[in-house]
DNA sequence: ATGCCGATATGGTTTGACCAAAATGGTAGT
DNA sequence: ACTACCATTTTGGTCAAACCATATCGGCAT
C-alpha cells in the first residue's frame, strides 16, 4: 500500500561506512596531510581486518565527500576546502577539534540563506501564504489557538525555514538547505541555544511581514544571526549560565 | 618534489562510474519514480555485463548523492528534493528535460550567496582586501595598467567571489561556494551569457566598495540577479541573437 | 650523472561463494 | 473468507583469491 511511506529509520551500519567514518575522522581531524597518501586499500583491508572491497567502497565515500581523491596509484587527501557540505556534520562531531570558529560561521551562513530565502518568499508569497508564515511565526495569536507550546524558539525558525522553501519552490535554495539542515539534525540544536533575544526577533520578523517588506525582513534576519554569530566568535562558550539546561521556562 | 602540485586531470573513468553516471540519468529523468525499486545488484550487473562489485560501487555513489537509499531488501529511489547539491552538474548536464527552471533558480542563489558573502566581507575586509576587490571589479582603470582584457564579464565576476571567500574565510560559505562552483563549471559558462548590464553592475559594486556601505553592495548584487533569474524565468532563451558566441568584440 | 628497463605496488575488475535480513508467497488455523 | 504464521526466495553485505593495466621506484648500463 503507502509506498513512500518507509522512512528509513538508521542508516543500516555497514563495515564500509564504519571504516570511511573512522578514517574521515583521520582525515578531518589531521592525521594525514593534503597530497599525502593513504595506506593502500590492502593495508587498510589487513589493518580493519575486513575484505578489500570493504576499504573500497569506504573510499569512495571518502572520495564522494571530496575529502580524498582516489587516482591509480594511490589515494591522496585533499585540502579540507574542497570537500563537499557534508563534511560539516562529522566536522561539528569533531567539537572543535578540528576548527574551533565552525559553529560561529555556520551560524552566519544559516542566518544569511534564511535571510535571502524569506526575501525571496516575501516578494512572490501569496496572501495566504504569509498568514502561514505569521502564523508559524507566532503560535500565541495563532487561530489555532492552543497556546501550549512552551516557546521554543528553534521550533519556529525550523517550520519559518521550511515553509520559506516551499514557497521559493526553487531547487538549488532547497539543496543547500538540506544539506545544511542534514548536517546540524541533533548536532547544534542543543549547543546553539539561540540566546539573544529570539522573542524579539520573531515578533520583528512578523511585523515586516505584515509590513510586506522583504527588505526589512531579511535586514533583521542578518542582523539577529550576524549578532548570533558574532557573540559565538568571541567566546567559544558566550553566556552559558550554570543554571542554562536550554529552555527553563523563564517566568512563563 | 612538488607534492602538491598534482592536479587530477580526468577523473579517471571506470566501470563502476560509468554505470552510476547512467544510472544517475535515468532516475534523474524520472525513469524510476521516488519509492519505486531498483533492479537488483545482480540483475544490473547482468545488464550492464559487469561485476556486482562494480554495481555496487556504483549505487554507492548514488546514495551519497542522497538520489537513492540502499537498504537491506532493496535499493529505493529519493525524491530529488533530498538529494545532495551534486546532483545540480548532472541536472544542468540533461538541459532542462528534468527541470526546465534550474538555471533561474542557480542564478537566483548564487546572485543570493555572492550579496552576502560580498556584504559580510565588506563588512571586514582590510583596506588592502578593499583595493584588491576593487582592482578585480574595474581592470581597465587597475594600477597594472594592461587594458587588454576583453571586457568579459563572467572572469571579475569569479575572481571576485573567489576573492570573497579568502577574505570571509568562512569554510561553510566556501564549501557551498565549492559546490555551486563545481556543479556549474563549464557547463552554464556559456549558457548564461550575463546579459542585462553587466557593466554597469561592475561600476556599481565598485562604488558601494569605495562608498564602504555593504548593504548597498549587497543590493545592487542582489537587484542584478533577481533581474536576470526573472528574465530567464520569463523565456528559456531570453536575447539569444542569432550572431551570439559569447563574447562578440561589441565595437569595442 | 643520465637514461633505460624491469620489479613492485597500486587501483580496477572478475569469479564464486556464504550470511543475515527483508520480502514473498503459500499454507494452516480461525 | 480472512488472518496469522512459516518456509522459500530475494536482496544487500561480506569474504576469498586471483588477474590486469598502470604508476612508481629501484637498479642497471651507458
Amino acid at each position: 500500500m503507502n509506498e513512500t511511506a518507509r522512512q528509513a529509520s538508521e542508516p543500516v551500519k555497514s563495515r564500509a561506512s564504519d571504516i570511511a567514518d573512522l578514517l574521515r575522522d583521520e582525515i578531518l581531524l589531521g592525521q594525514y596531510r593534503p597530497g599525502e597518501r593513504l595506506p593502500s586499500e590492502r593495508d587498510l583491508a589487513a589493518r580493519f581486518q575486513v575484505n578489500r572491497g570493504a576499504v573500497r567502497e569506504a573510499i569512495k565515500t571518502l572520495a564522494e565527500l571530496g575529502i580524498v581523491q582516489v587516482l591509480p596509484g594511490g589515494v591522496r587527501i585533499n585540502p579540507i576546502e574542497q570537500a563537499s557540505l557534508s563534511v560539516l556534520g562529522p566536522l561539528l562531531d569533531l567539537k572543535g577539534q578540528a576548527r574551533p570558529t565552525l559553529i560561529s560561521e555556520l551560524v552566519a551562513v544559516f542566518g544569511a540563506l534564511l535571510a535571502l530565502s524569506s526575501r525571496l518568499a516575501l516578494t512572490r508569497a501569496t496572501p495566504e501564504e504569509k498568514d502561514r508564515l505569521l502564523t508559524i511565526l507566532s503560535p500565541e495569536r495563532a487561530n489555532s489557538g492552543h497556546a501550549n507550546t512552551p516557546t521554543t524558539y528553534e521550533q519556529p525558525l525550523k517550520q519559518f525555514a521550511a515553509a520559506l522553501i516551499d514557497i521559493n519552490n526553487n531547487l538549488v535554495l532547497r539543496l543547500i538547505g538540506n544539506g545544511l539542515r542534514a548536517q546540524m539534525m541533533g548536532r547544534i540544536d542543543r549547543n546553539e541555544p539561540s540566546p539573544v533575544d529570539a522573542r524579539s526577533l520573531l515578533n520583528n520578523m512578523a511585523n515586516a511581514i505584515e509590513a510586506d517588506n522583504p527588505a526589512r525582513l531579511a535586514f533583521v534576519i542578518s542582523e539577529h544571526f550576524d549578532h548570533l554569530s558574532a557573540t559565538l566568535d568571541a567566546g567559544e562558550e558566550p553566556p552559558t549560565n550554570p543554571n542554562a539546561s536550554h529552555r527553563t521556562t523563564q517566568h512563563a
